[in-house]
DNA sequence: TTAAAGAGTACCGATTTAGTCCTATTGGGA
DNA sequence: TCCCAATAGGACTAAATCGGTACTCTTTAA
């Protein structure tokens, strides 16, 4: 019902794996075999990171990629802004001026806001910290495998 | 950060729409028109609402749509469900019984639920209704404009 | 019986996204 | 000091998705 793209996906994937160590430096090539995600991909996306903040990258050789912080300040949400960039939800609430002829439903897409606000909110409650967890030692939640919607 | 997919905006429009006066009978011309969403795709839209019951669909002349349960009644979660489909958040927890080579991240994978069901949580929690109210008359949210991030 | 409405399906076209490649820059070590 | 390993950055291509359109069938009231 939303769908989150496969780079968000692999960035929570790459620094779930580094989160294990934290202050340990991965190059890209380590960090794509370990994880399966191909490697120039990897290469586009920790660079998304990087300047987002959320890695440190160190040049040269020996270098490599390290998370920026602990891993329980990093949230879910930063990682997908890093990632995906701010994409509104919809065209009107773009930040955008133009209004969109009829008046009324400008307006009424303002609720959208409160929508917005409460999907935030619910990602900045997961910490890469809470990701990293062994899956079988994470609280249980009820496992309806067809389900996987958002 | 995460995208709606503008059919989905559309059927929340429409509905808020018809959410105005509940009990009375909208065509697809008439939706179509005053809210501004091209009649062809107005049609996929109400049929895809019809068919998820959301929507009470009336043939024949004079016909059209009507909402099939009151407005407070009715979730933005079942709105994006229904004209999205139930989209999974990454290939691992599609319900696909492949393992994606790496067992230890399909493992870790699992750990979306939580911030789906988050999500799902919060979709939930906003009706249809609360989506209607007149912008200025909802509460304030505060308002930053440039933000529009979800 | 006819016209007005929705139901269903199949199909393009355009946009977005994923993935690839090339070049520049940086830094460590021989 | 030179070379190699590694990231930075951007341009480009291919593929998947989504928005939109068209056509035919069914239903129903006048």
């Amino acid at each position: 019902m939303i769908r989150l793209s496969k780079l968000a996906d692999y960035a929570v994937v790459m620094l779930s794996y580094m989160a294990a160590r934290e202050g340990e430096v991965y190059t890209t090539a380590r960090l794509a075999e370990r994880t399966a995600v191909p490697e120039p991909t990897a290469a586009k996306v920790l660079k998304l990171l990087a300047r987002s903040a959320l890695l440190e990258s160190q040049r040269g050789s020996n270098g490599g990629y390290g998370l920026a912080r602990p891993a329980a300040d990093i949230t879910v949400a930063e990682i997908i802004v890093a990632v995906d960039g701010p994409i509104a939800l919809t065209a009107c609430v773009e930040g955008s001026s133009e209004h969109c002829g009829v008046e009324q439903l400008c307006s009424m897409r303002g609720n959208w806001n409160r929508v917005n606000r409460a999907i935030r909110d619910a990602l900045e409650d997961v910490t890469l910290a809470d990701m990293a967890v062994p899956f079988a030692a994470a609280p249980v939640l009820e496992r309806r495998p067809e389900q996987g919607l958002v």
